[in-house]
DNA sequence: GGCATATAGCTTAGTGGTGAGATATATAGG
DNA sequence: CCTATATATCTCACCACTAAGCTATATGCC
């Protein structure tokens, strides 16, 4: 058999990548990876924040939902908060367990179901929301308010952009099957 | 008051939120939501994408990093890709049991270990990553190619400012901008 | 009314990932 | 060398969340 273990030895270089980026996609590429580590830096700040009230994100997006609009339909909530259908049962359920929320009939519809605030849940709010937003500030304050303006305006057109054009299938092959990994 | 379930009565009124945001910090609110949002689109675009060829975007992330920078540590991936130690751990031993990539000992530390594609691993990714940035040019293809720039400026920066722990100076008195903005 | 289809939320199985602790190795100081 | 501490990776228990299918209700058409 073949004498050598290719786990002993070293990669033969550590400067020869195999593929290089064509600089016509670099600029999209790049954009991309700021985005996303500038979220994750913002996320991490905000969640850390959150976790001392031992809240996750998806249950402080939820509560900060009814703070600012009240009563909300399951299904609302669910657009506003970007979680999917399973998801929103689940941190209701969780919410509702700590009686910071409760469910509630909607007359207008018996399969939909009202999220509300109860006092509890008012009051924690009230009691972290502002320290919070304190947090958030800070977070962005190494830019500029006309800055921010500014970014907030590129990332509602950039959101846009990566929204509309979203294919629903019915393109180029089976919409059944994923697709092959190896056989290269 | 008698026992009556709460759960038949209608929220009392759908337009008296408890909590109103005070303007003094919507706007960072507002630009964190906002990125939220745009970055779930393009992450959503990218993981479309990535899905049809059997590839989550963490596997993917790591066949990039190696596709384009050579053989890594696992540390190195993991510092670049943002997971935790377990996570990387995952992510490697998937790639591996797939052929897509090998570990290598490293010479110099024998706790630390090489991440290197093979050459299913670099075919895998000669023939999907072409077809991937495609895919994330035009997502981000709203806005123009000045304005990506200014975008990824502004997004750099922000990710800086929320990365460290600044509370620079700047605040509501002066908005001619803070000094140093750039160093990478 | 009666049927077909769409929709709101719930259930359940499964998954990508975290985080703390474990292990092996490295490094610094006596 | 020996000890103490730091570091790279792995192990394992757990978790927030997804996706698909289910039930109950709503809606449109005949």
């Amino acid at each position: 058999m073949d004498a050598r273990d290719s786990r002993l030895e070293p990669p033969s270089g550590r400067d020869d990548p195999p593929g290089t980026v064509d600089p016509k996609f670099a600029r999209a590429l790049k954009l991309f990876t700021v985005l996303s580590r500038a979220h994750v830096a913002l996320h991490d700040r905000s969640r850390e924040d959150i976790a001392r009230h031992g809240l996750t994100p998806g249950e402080f997006a939820v509560l900060e939902a009814l703070y600012h609009r009240g009563p909300l339909l399951l299904g609302e909530i669910r657009a506003k908060i970007l979680v999917s259908s399973g998801g929103i049962t689940y941190l209701v359920d969780r919410l509702e367990e700590r009686a910071l929320l409760e469910r509630r009939h909607c007359p207008e519809d018996r399969r939909a179901r009202y999220a509300v605030l109860t006092p509890d849940g008012i009051a924690l709010m009230d009691r972290i929301f502002p320290a919070h937003a304190v947090a958030l500030k800070d977070a962005v304050s190494g830019l500029g308010p006309e800055d921010q303006e500014v970014l907030t305006d590129l990332l509602r057109v950039l959101g846009r952009s990566a929204r509309s054009g979203v294919r629903e299938a019915a393109d180029a092959g089976a919409p059944g099957g994923p697709a092959d990994v190896d056989s290269g």
